[in-house]
DNA sequence: TATAAAACTGTAATCATTACAATTTTATAA
DNA sequence: TTATAAAATTGTAATGATTACAGTTTTATA
């Protein structure tokens, strides 16, 4: 168990009451929650919470590189940076599953002109409960 | 050259003439246009065309696996689906160049429970332009 | 030629995200 | 401590890409 504050530090960012909440929240929930999925499971916690800061954070999160940004059709969702993986989106129920599969990393050459922050490595389909149901 | 009726009718959309014209728009130009840019570039040759086909369209061929979305934060991006290759996503300019690397396949164990359509490989980043300005 | 199905159009609604001004909290210095 | 500035947070309004939907046109079929 790590100190979030301290990470947070680490990182260039104030570890705020609200920010180490969030974080720990993600921490916890590596399923890829969405802004309103955050928000609405620190509102007890944090009745004043509003759901700008919860966008502003994840936002500074991702500026800092603690957290990626799954782009869905509908909403964002966020993942923690941890060990590098890979994801399955179903396209029926829009869950996304985590994979044991390492993206490739960029070779030299090709990385020659780009300063490479992170990367996704996504395959999309069905599910299996989806295809049960149909 | 292919004929793209037959390729069409090959994947179950019949080829209305709207639709051949997105398509060949998309084969014409490989650098993953918005609806937007899709939609203003035909509407010299298709004086009476609607923004909603061209959702629809899109939304017709990424269902019969002819194109695959990439989920921009500001509006989608369409690729036509022909040899896999992976993407570098500039966070500065929300330019999306083509890289020559292959997405690796899932192997049998991890795929077992997932009926996969497509791969996507993108690498997040600053590109060497946007590194240079600033 | 009549009828039905499919394709297309135009407008209105949706809703996640962003902009922004106001407020509260935290840091810094007299 | 007390004053002042900076940073963080809040709440509401605006944005804008996408979707819903009803009406129209085109195409297929009998
Ligand atoms: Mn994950
Ligand atoms: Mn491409
Ligand atoms: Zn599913
Ligand atoms: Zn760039």
């Amino acid at each position: 168990m790590e100190n979030t504050s301290e990470l947070l530090r680490q990182h260039d960012i104030k570890p705020s009451f609200t920010r180490v909440m969030i974080f720990d929240y993600l921490k916890e929930n590596l399923n890829h929650p969405t802004v309103d999925e955050i928000f609405q499971a620190l509102q007890t916690s944090l009745p004043t919470l509003s759901k700008t800061t919860v966008y502003n954070t994840l936002d500074l999160f991702i500026d800092k590189h603690l957290v990626q940004p799954l782009l869905m059709n509908q909403q964002k969702h966020y993942d923690l940076i941890t060990d590098p993986h890979a994801h399955f989106k179903c396209e029926r129920c829009d869950t996304i599953f985590d994979l044991d599969v390492k993206p490739p990393k960029l070779d030299k050459s090709t990385a020659a002109n780009y300063h490479v922050y992170g990367t996704q490595l996504i395959y999309r389909g069905v599910c299996e409960k989806c295809q049960k149901h149909g």
